[in-house]
DNA sequence: TTGCCATGAACAAACGATTGTTCAAAGGCG
DNA sequence: CGCCTTTGAACAATCGTTTGTTCATGGCAA
């Protein structure tokens, strides 16, 4: 019934194609077929020469004439069609585990243009925390993209288990996994010592650190910059002085809450988000910044400025790290063999508002 | 003959296929041939029973094997020859014109989520401002998505001549175009009442408005909804207290710096990131929020919190407006005729510490 | 018993590109 | 002047699905 509908279109299409030379409605795309049709000449000649191909010589005025059609006819070659021939989908995936954290922006940004820039398109899986790794298998499995980026907040072992399932070439985003060998890390241990010394510097002795996820990669090397500052002034750590925040707002609330018990005048935390929970306690507490805490935080963006005070913090070249990390995708993909770690230093502190002398 | 010579690897791996069951190294993706071949029926066969086609009818006992097989090769259809047959990718576009902007990952969060739902994938592109018109007519024509979301701050030839070139169906976020037929809006002109109107309710007269682009769709709105709340209140309007900032950090700082000449008490910002610019300007000048000045934005995240004082918003549904657009975009791929035009209720009133009583 | 129709499944042609192989003509050499 | 090597371009198979058609079979009515 409905194919009485469904069928004629074909039909006339099919005859219309081989009697008449330019059947296609202006809408219709050029295909390969009608490029190598108005060049009088085989498809796959003209396929040779759109792409390039060095391994086949053609002459001079055949190439023209495949050149002149194609750029008359407006073709672009049908990316699904190659894709099924080469199986090299040209998109790369991103994972990421929060869509609203402005570090996570960052990197996408910046993988974006990467991908733009080498001809590969960007596919965006936003994973909540309690997901299935359905996600990330399903990209892949069902041939939709060549390789993933993946940031992840997740246990070692539930992010391993999801991509050995995927089984597809993936870069970690700051963040390493034994037994997955690629992997974009910034400098975290060397920031957070920058971070450090700044209050170091600025008279501080007690000085607190908000930490991220405990036993997580990041968290463990912000630690040990943070005992490396430390270390250096000649000041004792003492864990007390450490409050899991995690890297949300709330986390960062709560965490100065038990803070303010302390003697601590300074605060360094592993992110712009959990400091400003941080600064939204003290605030109502109604502790000045900087003068009774101070308080500096790792990455920086654009609302490092819109806090009050301004957030001093180091800043960290996170959109970098999404190119490099697509870059290095892409370059594994083509079959190279990039180096499996590649760490970007970090960045440099920009001092604001709220870090200042020790008073007390 | 000379085939067997020429052609080694090819042979040997059809000869393989025909003779073992499963001669892929685990690692190699089931097919549908694969499938075929275990439950000894044809690939066409096979393919009519995973789609669940109706129109065909298939042996019971046909059919138990066929799933069967399929379950046991954990067949997943590859989605780019299916894509290829069918000329739908299943695959969406969303561009926007800024990615650190939380109203947009709200977007996109949303967009995301009801793509996934419906089966469909993401494919994000960050346009930036100045950026050519290939953005958009890329994804399209080289047939990687099938349809596009569309935000953008453009003027509307650009956009017009952009979408025009794409010639894909698309759906335009908050904003309508002539010729466009598909959008999803906010009640942007509501909300702006209602921010207005909270401020009038504190006995503020003299309200000022931080407006978006002059002439854009959105800006025409919310003006109107900012007069229709002073004409209710019988305030009389005077455009100086009308001043552009756009959609950015910067903007709102310098738009504020003008209106502290004049005597306004409170301001009605258009969106959280330059109300976070005007307020910066008020702390620098040492001005009280709310005592001196109100402050409140349309839109609400999670940066609202985060300012100090916390800002007041009249809440957006911006995820929901993500994933609304997805679904219309996805019907109208369907061949459905949803309503042009969808138009989602503003937010309730979120009073937070920006705004207080005037007191002068 | 013959003929016909429904049923169930195989056959085969696309979708638009890439790429290994073959083939005809032209050119060089002995 | 004929043979053999280049050179340039066509031929054809294939990627994994979908879907219009055809074909064999068995059951039923005439």
């Amino acid at each position: 019934m409905e194919e009485a509908v469904a069928n004629p279109c074909r039909c006339f299409r099919k005859g219309n194609r081989r009697k008449i030379e330019m059947p296609k409605s202006s809408k219709q795309r050029a295909t390969l077929i009608d490029v190598a049709k108005r060049a009088r000449v085989d498809v796959s000649t003209a396929s040779r020469v759109l792409r390039g191909d060095a391994a086949q010589r053609v002459g001079s005025e055949t190439r023209d004439r495949i050149l002149k059609s194609a750029r008359e006819l407006e073709y672009l070659p049908n990316s699904v069609a190659r894709a099924l021939r080469t199986s090299k989908t040209h998109t790369l995936g991103i994972v990421v585990p929060q869509l609203d954290n402005p570090v996570f922006s960052a990197v996408i940004r910046g993988a974006q243009k990467a991908a733009f820039a080498e001809g590969y398109a960007l596919l965006i899986s936003h994973r909540e925390p309690g997901e299935t790794a359905t996600t990330i298998a399903n990209l892949s499995k069902r041939s939709r993209v060549d390789g993933l980026l993946v940031a992840s907040l997740d246990d070692d072992e539930v992010l391993r288990s999801d991509l050995d399932a995927a089984n597809v070439p993936h870069v970690l985003l700051n963040r390493q996994l034994p037994g997955a060998p690629y992997a974009v890390v910034l400098d975290s241990r060397e920031a957070a010592k920058r971070a450090t010394s700044h209050l170091i510097s600025l008279g501080h002795r007690r000085i607190a650190h908000l930490s991220g996820r405990p036993g997580g990669f990041n968290a463990n090397e912000r630690l040990k910059g943070y005992r490396d500052a430390l270390r250096e002034a000649g000041i004792d750590y003492d864990d007390s002085l450490v409050e899991e925040a995690g890297y949300t707002f709330e986390g960062g609330k709560k965490a100065m809450l038990g803070l303010m018990e302390s003697d601590a005048t300074a605060v360094m935390a592993a992110t712009m988000v959990s400091a400003a929970g941080a600064m939204a306690t003290l605030h109502e507490a109604g502790w000045p910044i900087p003068e009774r805490m101070s308080i500096i935080a790792l990455h920086d963006g654009a609302i490092a400025e819109m806090l009050y005070p301004a957030l001093s913090t180091i800043s960290m070249p996170t959109e970098a790290m999404g190119r490099v990390a697509a870059t290095i995708l892409i370059r594994l993909l083509d079959g190279e063999k990039p180096d499996a770690v590649a760490a970007l230093p970090a960045g440099s502190l920009i001092a604001r508002a709220s870090t200042g002398p020790r008073k007390i």
